[in-house]
DNA sequence: GGGACGGTTCGGCGCGGGCCGAAGTGTTCC
DNA sequence: GGAACACTTCGGCCCGCGCCGAACCGTCCC
């Protein structure tokens, strides 16, 4: 269990938690975002950076002299989250700001490479009514049809999977089928991304989509 | 994220790790046993555990002088499989004697409620080629009828669930009717535990009933 | 070249926490 | 009652680590 308490204590400090956090939104930062972020000196960020990155938690890539860094990948996105549904979710906002942040986020985010949020849910009972996925959450015989028809193809990820929201406490559509949807609805700009960060919304063309699809 | 960095600081320490590592078989051990497993004196081991139990990882239950602690549920044992399987399984073993343990280990023994190891491999091949689970090891319309012959009950808890081995670095069946068929097993005596821990083998009236019932 | 800027390295500070042994509490068994 | 035993509490030790500011290194832009 020596790996156990490796992993374990790159999480079990608040600032690097909070990166992690920040990073959920699948895309990558500058180590001063982070720093910002979480409220400590650039100095600070930079280490932890460096054991998070050592500890195969993030990527990094440099670009000039700016150093971004990703969740490594979605086996890191489900870690993180499957910790997270077991914390619960943290005390809430105090400053006005923080908390209409907040708000928006409650409506609609990505996590990591899927919607989530009230945005989230909305598609999940969607799909759920057009019979694409079961009540659990697996993709369906016609649901696979209705997927490659926008698009989608299989690769040896899994291909869907219950990512469970925690501004909701209920499950959303994670995986690489919930993944493909949360690209393909930004491509066609039927959501974006409003404000500084994670926070997404539908726009009136994907109002739209969505009804043609029959997902509202 | 706060939430993520506590729980995550519950783990982080490789003592705390250890008693959770062990506590993985299902079973409730005492505090003297968890002491000696990870090698800490007994006021040491009693600190720990107190931190685990006001964390929730841990419930406890006092009978006369023993304090019996345990896994607080599966979605604790779901969450440590995760953190393990990225992780990724320690550095082997030293001595004579810890190698033949990690051997019987190997065979076949628990994982929380359910089988693991080779045990567990050939128990999950075997549901897949009697077609009661599909390869990705959700279980069938025909699979959940012979379930239901074995006494199983549907419940709240989810279905299956792919757990990752981490001998085997292979996934085998847990959620409820992995934790049922390994209930049926011990009930009927096909499977008993060996040694003193978690280690456990198919007994010879288990090969005759896993035969009976097309598993081998 | 010079200045602004992102990031890194280093030294030093202070706190938290993991560890133990000793002493104390409650239980079991004789 | 007395002894053995499981566990807990407490005091004290020490190490690790999170933090910062200062100095430094590259990059970018004028």
């Amino acid at each position: 269990m020596e790996g156990l308490a490796q992993v374990a204590g790159l999480l079990a400090d608040r600032t690097r938690a909070a990166f992690c956090g920040a990073l959920l939104d699948g895309r990558a930062w500058t180590a001063r975002e982070l720093a910002a972020h979480a409220g400590v000196a650039a100095s600070t960020a930079s280490e932890h950076l460096t054991r998070l990155v050592e500890g195969g938690l993030l990527v990094e890539h440099r670009q000039g002299r700016h150093r971004y860094v990703a969740l490594a990948g979605p086996h890191v996105a489900e870690l993180l989250e499957s910790m997270v549904a077991f914390a619960g979710p943290d005390a809430r906002p105090r400053s006005l700001r923080a908390s209409s942040a907040s708000e928006a986020m409650a409506r609609g985010r990505t996590c990591y490479d899927h919607l989530a949020g009230q945005l989230g849910i909305a598609l999940r009972s969607g799909l759920v009514g057009l019979g694409v996925v079961t009540a659990e959450l697996a993709v369906t015989e016609p649901g696979m049809v209705w997927l490659k028809e926008l698009g989608f193809e299989p690769s040896q990820r899994q291909l869907s999977r219950a990512c469970l929201d925690w501004t909701e406490r209920v499950p959303h559509l994670a995986g690489a089928a919930g993944a493909h949807l949360c690209r393909v609805f930004f491509e066609r700009g039927w959501v974006r991304r409003i404000g500084s960060g994670r926070a997404v919304v539908l726009a009136p063309a994907g109002e739209q989509g969505w009804r043609e699809l029959g997902i509202v």
